[in-house]
RNA sequence: GGGGGAGUAGCUCAGUCGGUAGAGCAACUGCCUUUUAAGCAGUAGGCCCUGGGUUCGAGUCCCAGCUCCCUCACCA
């Protein structure tokens, strides 16, 4: 049984208690990372490497001290080589009883697995691996479970998402995945920063839901006796923030979207928003194609990096193609031809004849072109129907300054010019409630936001960019599970629930 | 919700025709002072996802359920 492994590390966590040793550790503050102490050795050395080090060596002894996770070791007897993983990487040390002496007790009651913090000199071994000969080891925390093995790691799908702690400290990929996740998106911020953005945090909790058509999460609170909306969009709060004179604003928040679960969509989502007062839409391509771009080279070291089957290049500029080109193109219609599309769109089996023009022709433009914007593109220009929170063209009212990005067949960002006549927008809120028998639309009208619209909201340029999905091609995940730290699973996360099941004590 | 796949030791995986459950890693006991998935010898470790059914006998076959993965549907 499993607790046969674990009663034998809780044996030897007692016998380290019995010595006078905390098995839990303490502050340890000395500690070098990895990758700094490999990086200082390699600078110091003579570079022909470890021939020459041995006679330097003696003369200037490098004394180190690093901290972290054993979880390799290869044991001789009296002399053992272990890896040292910390934050930054791995780093080996050699464990000597000649070194150590009475410490080697210490060391023998190791396990994989447990946090242990080292003290020692530098030495390259006669494979050429640089190594901390350990003359103090200290115990930072005992581990009780076995880590996952050493060549496969952890493998199984649903243990890795629903114990992503052991995930990360096995997977060095996995690692590496979310520290490029947290650094592209502290890139966006200081990139937005420089360019006199603001960040700026609206509610989550809102009591009218808006700026996107999806059903949302309902919940309640108690003391005011009301139900509230996890947001699906920060989009009209931000918008009246233009309204109130701030002109630069962006925020990067958790939308909730009750919607079907996939490899491209979880419940819960990053999106960044940014509205520029006095832009419109061609500048928010720019932005666009500069936070991507140089996330690319900057954080993942080139323009062109690999996404499933693609090599996706990333240099800017992007093409940009008018909607109702491309659907001409890979569709084979007009979308101004009603009867050419309904034919269409009954070829390729979309069902809803009931529907409106542009819904149907939205459904063909996703069945036929949106697996074809495998490079970065802008598809510019959809159906105002559709774009109930955009502004028309003013060369064809029928057509909406929108674009949305397309990268390896996803829809990666959407950005309007925005509409700032409060009539046209309470027009269009109507038509969403009247539509509402259609399917999932707009089903509450945000009086308050025409309000805002009325004291005058400058016009604007507003972006989407889902962040997530920005992280899966960036990093070359497949599914967006794997950038998202704990992904919502059924039964709600932790593989040991059993601890759990008993009935809860009643609640007043 | 539809279709397909998977669930066996702590981890990674085999398991033939239905006949008492297997390996590697990890662990434990020995030997071993420069290894790189270290090596050698030995030991221990199992609710074969759950519940029914067929059978003298089920990890294996049948039915139902649970969970995950892929895919479709849903998702401006």
């Amino acid at each position: 049984m499993s607790s046969q492994l674990q009663e034998q590390r809780q044996s030897k966590l007692d016998r380290l208690r019995e010595m006078g040793i905390d098995p839990y550790g303490r502050r340890f503050p000395d500690a070098a990372a990895a990758r700094d102490i490999v990086a200082r050795y390699e600078a110091s050395r003579p570079a022909d490497g470890h021939a020459a080090d041995a006679a330097a060596g003696a003369a200037a002894e490098m004394v180190v001290c690093a901290a972290g996770r054993l979880l390799a070791l290869r044991d001789f007897g009296k002399l053992a080589f272990a890896d040292l993983v910390d934050a930054t990487g791995r780093i080996q040390v050699c464990f000597n009883k000649k070194e150590l002496g009475e410490q080697f007790e210490v060391y023998k009651l190791l396990d994989l697995g447990d946090l242990i913090g080292v003290r020692g000199p530098l030495f390259t071994t006669r494979t050429g691996e640089i190594t901390i000969l350990i003359r103090e080891l200290t115990v930072l925390c005992k581990s009780l479970l076995p880590p996952p093995e050493k060549w496969h790691g952890l493998v199984d799908v649903e243990t890795r998402y629903r114990q992503r702690y052991v995930d990360l400290f096995a997977n060095r990929d996995v690692r590496e995945t979310f520290y490029k996740r947290s650094r592209i998106i502290a890139q966006f911020r200081r990139m937005l920063d420089s360019w006199g953005f603001m960040e700026v945090e609206t509610p989550t909790l809102q009591a009218v839901y808006g700026g996107a058509a999806a059903r949302p999460f309902i919940t309640h609170h108690n003391t005011l006796d009301m139900d509230l909306y996890l947001r699906i969009s920060p989009e009209l709060y931000l918008k009246r923030l233009l309204v109130g004179g701030l002109e630069k604003v962006y925020e990067f928040s958790r939308n909730f979207r009750n919607e079907g679960i996939s490899t491209r969509h979880n419940p819960e989502f990053t999106l960044m928003e940014l509205y520029q007062a006095y832009g419109d839409y061609n500048d928010m391509m720019r932005i666009t194609e500069t936070l991507v771009s140089s996330a690319a080279q900057e954080i993942c070291g080139s323009m062109k990096l690999p996404f499933r089957d693609y090599e996706i290049d990333y240099t800017p500029p992007w093409p940009r193609r008018k909607y109702a080109d491309l659907v001409a193109e890979y569709a084979g219609v007009d979308i101004r031809d009603e009867a050419a599309v309904r034919a269409k769109a009954k070829a390729l089996g979309i069902e809803g004849s009931n529907k409106a023009l542009p819904v149907v022709v939205n459904e063909v433009f996703e069945a036929t072109v949106e697996e074809h914007l495998i490079q970065p593109t802008f598809v510019l220009d959809y159906p105002a129907a559709i774009c109930p929170l955009t502004r028309r063209s003013p060369d064809d009212p029928d057509i909406a300054l929108r674009f949305e990005l397309f990268v390896a067949g996803m829809e990666l960002a959407n950005a309007y010019t925005e509409l700032n006549d409060p009539a046209v927008q309470e027009e269009n809120f109507r038509g969403q409630l009247a539509g509402e028998a259609d399917g999932e639309t707009m089903r509450v009208m945000d009086e308050d936001f025409v309000a805002a619209l009325k004291y005058g909201m400058p016009p604007a340029g507003g972006l989407g960019i889902g962040i997530d999905r920005v992280i899966m091609l960036l990093t070359n995940s497949p599914s967006i599970r794997d950038v998202i730290l704990f992904p919502l699973l059924r039964g709600g996360g932790a593989a040991v629930a059993e601890t759990a099941d008993q009935t809860p004590p009643a609640q007043a």
